[in-house]
DNA sequence: GATGAATGAGAATTCATTCAT
DNA sequence: GATGAATGAATTCTCATTCAT
């Protein structure tokens, strides 16, 4: 009751609990109210709407995204290609099965951009920015002379699709070795486009 | 719409339609009953209740999948592996292009899956029939002697992975060449395992 | 909860009561329906709207305010001319003081006209209609030669002024002689207008 | 905005003008407080409730209204009847012409006096002190011997009802010649009692 | 087979009001 | 003098569900 930052806080990390475990139409402000043990109307003074709460959300997960999913190619040298691959889907694996609650959010937002164009955009432009990423990578490869101009476009789609269903199998009851399925991506594609020195 | 049988599929049809269009929370009795142009009570003679209307088509779309998905193995030969894989992926990809609803409905029971262990359980079951698929075709190729026993699982998991996410990306508005990643899929896994004669 | 006419019926009268009384804003469904007995889902089996609710009631007083204010202009000839606009007038103060809410909720529609184009609309209709009423008489009396053609444009607005003010005046607590206050107005503004058989 | 007697006037102001537009229950005090930018509980130093800042906002009105239609009857003579009895309207149309809200503001209170007394009892006040104005100057001008004494109480009344509706009908959208009309008011009702002298 | 009428539960939202600071 | 933070009560409205007919 005296903390501004602190019942933001609590409002927001219970949203994100409770959303991405009952999905935004079945949780209604009040179940947040009652768990964080504030009146519903304490939502509104710092959300001006349950639509509003969503959204600011969905910022906060798409700037968390793009932190996360950042690749600094400056690192990338000839030698690395591989291990930087390797290292990219398997930091993912490791934060996902950690925090399964996130990607089950984002799922939901997934789904809430069928019906909102405004998240349908961001969603668009996230996955595309996904898509770069290896495509960025396999290029600088290229430039580097560690693999051959051979498909890359393809071969990165190919390796974005992999990872971004590593993710999302994890949530299900499936335990599958991910980061040996990530590996054995990685070492397909790039099988056959490696030089030699690699 | 006197009809018996004819009322239940219309039920079931724009129930499919309105649920994979707008998800289950925000399709209400009310809506499917007056686009179809009965009384709402209409529903409840066909089905106990709405969970129970969802259930219903939720087998249905369940044995819709694995008519779909199932593979004659005693097809595959020495000789056709690769074709039969890259036939399958395409015939998926026409079918998902042409029937978007589908797999969007399909979606909507996966996230319906993180609140409920009905779903869960089934739809692990399907996954992993799913997964089994590919598995049983590599082992089979390797039994062909089309393929050297070599990390045939985690590959098949691969692929089932690539396949899976090919259908739910058509979803989005990014454009792909999804034919050409799925054949890249079958070509990078199988490179290197394939036997000479291949 | 067996008859479908009655329960609109009640519906209606008891906002027209309730809403005459203490105002849209005042007036909650929830009054509205724990008055009659019903439960509150059962009033928007009827109307899609508390809007949709007033509206209807506009509705309804504005065709009683026609059928009240109709007059049939065949029956003015040149000795009645007075006694008619006498009977007018007396027919709506006599009707106004046994239904003091009907100009009650009336003036709520006014009021409502302030923030709602639709009434907006509708009220100047009526009053023009109204001041019409006035102008026609006084007109057809000039042409039946019972008064002669003095400003009788004018005339005619002052005596829809006077009139439209009695039935508002009635609803204050203040006991005037409203009869002779109309038959004041009716001579006042036909006095030096009429024709000498008059 | 620092200034304690600027912050009351500005609550005052804002209200006034909120509440002729709205109505009090369709402007809340957020609205308020929001338009002047100030906090809401600083709505609370001044005033202990909305309804005491209706209230407040009531007894300047009224004090208006007496002090704007205060008339010194000294000044009448037997000469100038008529045209104090002109001025007196034209001088009032003026104003209303002017300032719409005034009166809009009024008729808020005239229906929010049918559900409390307070205001039912003022407005009574209020509505007779009216009616005697134009008692007292017809009294007077009998006593002047300007009009004879041929009742009088009830054409005052009749001014007074034309004079009251003129300033509502203003607040219509109709536009008619609001200053004929209550010359045609003032002349009908005198005609055939004025002196000849006059 | 189907529906008209109705309901209880619960949703989002708004508001006047309070109080420690 | 003024406000940030919070609340209880009320509002409109929607929904799944029921049941007599």
């Amino acid at each position: 009751m005296r903390n501004k930052e602190q019942t933001y806080k609590q409002i927001m990390e219970t949203a994100f609990t409770m959303f991405s475990e009952k999905g935004f139409d079945q949780t209604s402000l009040t179940h947040i109210a009652s768990e964080i043990g504030i009146s519903k109307p304490a939502i509104y003074y710092y959300f001006k709407s349950k639509d509003e709460l969503i959204k600011t959300l969905f910022e906060m997960i798409v700037a968390e995204i793009q932190s996360i999913t950042f690749i600094d190619l400056e690192e990338l040298d000839a030698k690395n290609v591989k291990s930087i691959l390797y290292q990219v889907g398997e930091s993912a694996i490791l934060r996902q099965e950690k925090d399964l609650k996130f990607n089950q959010l984002f799922n939901h937002y997934v789904l809430l951009s069928t019906r909102d164009d405004y998240y349908s955009e961001q969603l668009t432009k996230i996955q595309k920015d996904f898509l770069n990423i290896f495509e960025n990578i396999l290029t600088k490869a290229v430039h580097l002379n560690a693999i051959k101009e051979e498909n890359i476009v393809i071969k990165s789609q190919l390796l974005a699709l992999v990872f971004d269903n590593i993710t999302t199998f994890i949530l299900t009851d499936i335990k599958l070795d991910y980061k040996k399925i990530w590996r054995e991506a990685v070492d397909s594609v790039l099988k056959g486009i490696e030089h030699d020195e690699q």
